[in-house]
DNA sequence: CCGCATCCCATGTGATACTG
DNA sequence: CAGTATCACATGGGATGCGG
């Protein structure tokens, strides 16, 4: 049950042996989104088995990175503050992990929490800061999500709501990337408006990008 | 051999996918110090099995994190520039992973590339900035370091050397955690002073020290 | 030697089924 | 809903072998 130690005394090793079995960095992910229960754990996870998912939050809470919400009659899977501490090696991983994704297969989903990190890694603060505050609402997959960007803040919630620009499609990493120009996204389909002008769209290409 | 998918699409999940295996990110550690040999990497990875040794560093080449140095008559492994891009999420991790150290096991080893990595995890350069540049050699269990400070910048390598400081001793990561104070760690025996003063192992802990 | 490849067994993982 | 139980299978660990 103890995460198989490798046998070394240093930073980085102590780290993997903490979280880095498999499953443990992507349950880390979901939970830097919010609380989970378990079942919505399971379903952002959709190929991950129930004793695996079970084994994993025991391992987790047994290091001291997730924990039981207290005080609280269901079950709520949350992190602790060690846990927490874990925001900027997520954001730097997948900001990482961002730069060699290519096309999304069509076997692959886009959960709305992995998609959320996805635009914390690459939001871009300084840019947002000298553009006017937006709405957005973006439709992947089957996950819907509200983008709101006040300046240099940025807010993503799940689910619908009034925004300024509202787009669907899977081309919305490519677009990050810069490897998809707004216009040709539009014009190919690979990014389909539901609302709103292509200039927002280009302006969501600006405050989300991945700084290589 | 291709490292087994998570059915995802998204920057963690791939991050995952190509470093996520077992051994994998203490193999780029290991490289973030420098070019290896593979019987280098194998000392400095007491614990792994040849076989895995072998699968892992083929996976890395197929996944463009590492390469065969070219036009090297011996075979050296080497980071790619992408590979070279993990220094910031292996230093983060490096960092969050110190924080719940305890005291070393005595089974546990302490490699000089793992030391190396963690004395950069815990470099402050702002701190650095205003003391003397000073020359540390650190030796804790097998490895011996040369551990050069001028202003905010930081020169780690192996072996021994003209030094102000020279110490020994498993406490270091106590230290630098601040777990530990210079005095007490030389009155209780856990740091060995073998030439200089307490003061420059005063200094030596203000240089390193993990923030929290 | 160095850089792996093979063999065998223990352990971890995955799919499915099941329970309080 | 929140997990256990079970079992087939893939992967990891340790020892050993082997060609260049």
């Amino acid at each position: 049950m103890a995460a198989r130690d490798y046998g070394q005394y240093g930073g980085v090793a102590r780290a993997v042996e903490l979280v880095g079995e498999r499953w443990a960095l992507l349950i880390v992910r979901d939970l830097l989104v919010g609380p989970r229960r378990y079942g919505e754990l399971a379903a952002g996870l959709p190929r991950i088995p129930s004793n695996i998912l079970a084994a994993r939050l025991k391992e987790l809470q047994a290091g001291g990175i997730i924990r039981r919400a207290p005080r609280s009659r269901i079950v709520i899977y949350e992190l602790t503050p060690y846990g927490r501490e874990l925001e900027p090696v997520v954001l730097a991983l997948g900001a990482w992990g961002l730069a060699s994704l290519d096309e999304p297969r069509d076997e692959q989903v886009i959960t709305a929490d992995s998609m959320t990190m996805d635009l914390r890694s690459a939001f871009r603060p300084q840019i947002a800061l000298d553009l006017p505050a937006t709405a957005y609402a973006a439709r992947v997959g089957g996950a819907e999500l509200l983008v709101r960007v006040d300046g240099p803040t940025l807010d993503v919630r799940r689910g619908d709501g009034p925004a300024d620009l509202s787009f669907a499609g899977r081309g919305i990493h490519r677009l990050i990337k810069g490897e998809l120009d707004a216009q040709r996204a539009i014009a190919t389909g690979e990014i389909e408006l539901l609302e709103g002008s292509g200039e927002l769209l280009e302006r969501f290409g600006r405050t989300f990008r991945f700084a290589a």
